[in-house]
RNA sequence: GCCCGGGUGGCGAAAUUGGUAGACGCAAGGGACUUAAAAUCCCUCGGUGGCAACACCGUGCCGGUUCGAUUCCGGCCCCGGGCACCA
């Protein structure tokens, strides 16, 4: 878009009404709400968020009588605060704006503004709120009292009636807009213990007890939800209701590049489904562009079809490329199937899906017209489960740096980071950057995802044919946890590439020192023992690490540690070699998942003839686990002062006793009372002096 | 503006249920090997003071709860994701 018009057509941009179509996504509002609580293995983040999205509310739906008019309906999730409605604001697309807008210039004038403004949520809050009078008046539903009638630029047409009653004493933007326009602040909620409320600086928003509301006053907030709702159903002015954030799905787009929307308008101006026989509609490709309409639209001949005989129209627009996104991972289970979408026998075996992984910007929009997609195909018999997806991760995105330098016209002229050679000073500060053909400085705008536009997208293959594809799949699942964005570093590629070379070469060098023997752990000595030790717990936590937290780089982490471990233990021993070739086994077991042809071809020189990826999972020794003494930190007065070292089945008293007599605890004991002192089993001693 | 995350050494990060802050790695510094360099190996590595033992300070900022807070609570600042037509 260049200046408010489409840079190829130059057609202005401006916002117009167009019959489109919509999937009811709102009857499954409650569903979708509910089924969040049996997703245990989803982000809890973004249940959360897909509960704020579908936002339910309780509240109560009344209607306002306006002298010549259709009464107006509007819904408050507040009717304790009914008695302090001071005015009614309604929307620019409501039908009595557009008759206020009629019957008057300014008003006209309003609402044209209003229409030229964007729809984004984010724009719509925090635009300047502006309002206008309609000149009409309402009837209060209670009081009898009248109203002014207000169009207010913040008033949503699309949630609820389009209308809302506002209450400034008791909502911060009634409050404002009250304020603004000098329209009446009346206070109706008091602060449950009495205290005096200034409406002059802010709205008092909090619930409480009512005041000035007639025979309501002296109830609290929630006794007059219920009265005040039961007197406007038996008056037949209103009613409970539940209402939804969520609005209906528009899956109308007016482009090309799309899938037809199968639906037929008729001669009638009703609509039909496409019948069997004409389906699928295909999209041309034997089309010209125009850079203005979609080629099914700009030809005329392209919809024409029949429908029981009758000439009509198939429809131009397409689908939202969500719709396919929606279902494809059922669709994977039968792709060759051609009796219909899905091959239910094939769907049901496979799903749900159970590990899904996408990025956490499809939190709410993919992820729940997926859960939706899928309830609908359960509702036609395609599939039998009410969830797409068992577990869900979100990994986060991959960043690089940018460099630039600024062109003649001011514009940024980016430089791929594989062009630049930086240098550093003493303390490891970049010190500057240059580019690698000119030697000329390039400017560094920090870290974003990589992308085309800022140039700064490293393709894998390089580094794959510089150092392998392992030493690239360790790097990445090493430098962060996967639903954190990962920060791309040459120097920390070879960082990986160096442990691998390391764990070759002492695998290697204990393969060709020949075979190991058996290993005789009861004859093991302390040396061995902590070896061993240090080998099932790394096991243990590195299958917890896979299996549970998806912590890959707590996994390779604590594999690096046992491979250092290894490194430490002097081999004069055969039995030296039998606790070695155990921890070498494990970790080549271990990283196989990650680093899948090193593991191979070191499971192979470990004697082994089955492929490393068909080995079984190795499982823990709980006896190697079995320690005869730990050691545990001492503190005092919430200051670690001293480590000390006890038998694990030593009692209370013995550890009490120890620790109060270590050298450094008694230097800031001595002289002081002891008021209390805390033994948190196998981690530490708390000493509380005074 | 609203909803959801995040902020820890020079850098990427770890600390899983409130219990030793900085594991693991990168960068840097020192050393060994080498004619030399690369590679490799060893040592140091949050800050301040101290020969050291150790002490004090330190997880965005301010405050609170607790014997003990990176972790829990209240308020604030900054950064990222989403806000329905980018998908």
């Amino acid at each position: 878009m260049i200046d408010g018009k489409g840079w190829r057509s130059g057609a202005p941009v401006e916002r117009k009404e167009i019959p489109q179509w919509f999937i009811k996504i709102t009857d499954y509002a409650e569903e979708l709400l509910k089924d969040l609580d049996e997703l245990e293995d989803w982000p809890e983040q973004v249940k959360t968020m897909q509960r704020n999205w579908i936002g339910r509310s309780e509240g109560v739906t009344l209607t306002f009588d306006i002298k010549g008019e259709e009464p107006l309906e509007v819904y408050t999730t507040r009717p304790d605060t009914l008695m302090g409605v001071s005015y009614v604001a309604v929307a620019a697309q409501h039908p009595l704006a557009k008759k206020a807008a009629a019957a008057n210039h300014e008003v006209a004038d309003f609402v044209t503004e209003c229409n030229q403004t964007k729809t984004a949520e984010a724009d719509m809050a925090t635009m300047d709120k502006k309002g206008i009078f309609t000149g009409l008046q309402a009837t209060h539903p209670i009081s009898g009292e009248e109203v002014p009638v207000w169009i207010a630029n913040f008033v949503l047409m699309d949630y609820g009636s389009g209308a809302v009653m506002a209450v400034p004493g008791h909502d911060q933007r009634d409050w404002e807009f009250a304020t603004k326009y000098g329209l009446p602040i009346n206070q109706v909620i008091a602060p449950v213990n009495n205290d005096a409320v200034d409406l002059s600086k802010e709205a008092y928003t909090e619930k409480g007890t009512l005041v000035n509301s007639g025979d309501f006053n002296d109830l609290t907030s929630q006794e007059a939800f219920n009265a005040i709702a039961e007197r406007l159903e038996t008056d037949g002015k209103g009613h409970k209701t539940i209402n939804y954030r969520l609005r209906d799905w528009g899956v109308s787009r007016q482009r090309y590049w799309g899938s037809p929307i199968p639906m037929i308008n008729l001669a009638d101006g009703k609509e039909a489904p496409t019948p069997e026989d004409q389906l699928p509609v295909k999209l041309p490709t034997d089309v010209e562009m125009d850079g203005v309409r979609s080629p099914i639209k700009a030809d005329p001949e392209w919809a024409k079809t029949t429908f029981n005989g009758e000439d009509a129209l198939k429809e131009t627009d397409t689908f939202d490329t969500f719709m396919e996104s929606s279902w494809y991972y059922a669709r994977y289970c039968s792709p060759n199937y051609s009796e219909g979408m899905l091959d239910a026998k094939a769907a049901n075996y496979w799903l749900p899906v159970d590990q899904y992984i996408g990025g956490i910007e499809h939190a709410i929009l993919h992820l729940l017209y997926s859960r939706f997609f899928h309830k609908l195909m359960r509702d036609v018999g395609l599939v039998n489960c009410n969830e797409p997806f068992k577990r869900l991760l979100c990994q986060g995105m991959v960043l690089a740096d940018t460099y630039y330098r600024e062109d003649e016209k001011g514009g940024k002229d980016w430089i791929s980071p594989q062009d630049v050679v930086i240098t550093k000073d003493d303390k490891g500060q970049p010190l500057s950057a240059v580019h690698k053909d000119d030697g000329q400085p390039v400017n560094h705008s920090g870290m974003s995802k990589m992308s085309k536009s800022k140039n700064n997208g490293i393709d894998p293959q390089v580094i794959i044919d510089q150092h392998g594809a392992d030493t690239v799949r360790l790097f990445m699942m090493f430098a962060a946890p996967p639903e954190q964005s990962l920060e791309w570093s040459d120097t920390g590629v070879e960082g990986s590439n160096k442990f691998l070379k390391r764990l070759w070469k002492l695998a290697t060098t204990h393969t060709a020192e020949g075979d190991a023997v058996a290993m005789d752990k009861a004859a093991l000595n302390d040396k061995q023992k902590a070896l061993r030790l240090k080998t099932h717990e790394t096991l243990k936590k590195v299958t917890d690490d896979y299996g549970r937290r998806l912590t890959f780089n707590t996994a390779i982490a604590a594999s690096m540690e046992l491979t250092n471990a290894i490194g430490k233990l002097e081999t004069r021993q055969e039995q030296d070699r039998a606790v070695i070739r155990e921890a070498i086994e494990t970790i080549v077991l271990m990283l196989a998942p990650i680093t899948p042809h090193i593991c191979q071809a070191l499971w192979a020189r470990l004697g082994h003839s089955e492929p490393v990826i068909d080995a079984s999972w190795p499982t823990v020794d709980e006896a190697a686990l079995v320690q005869s003494s730990i050691q545990m930190v001492v503190q005092v007065n919430g200051k670690v002062r001293g480590k000390i070292n006890v038998a694990t089945d030593a009692s209370k008293e013995a550890i009490e006793e120890i620790a109060l007599n270590n050298e450094n605890v008694l230097k800031f004991t001595e002289g002081k009372t002891i008021r209390k002192v805390i033994v948190v089993p196998s981690k530490l001693v708390s000493v509380v002096v005074g």
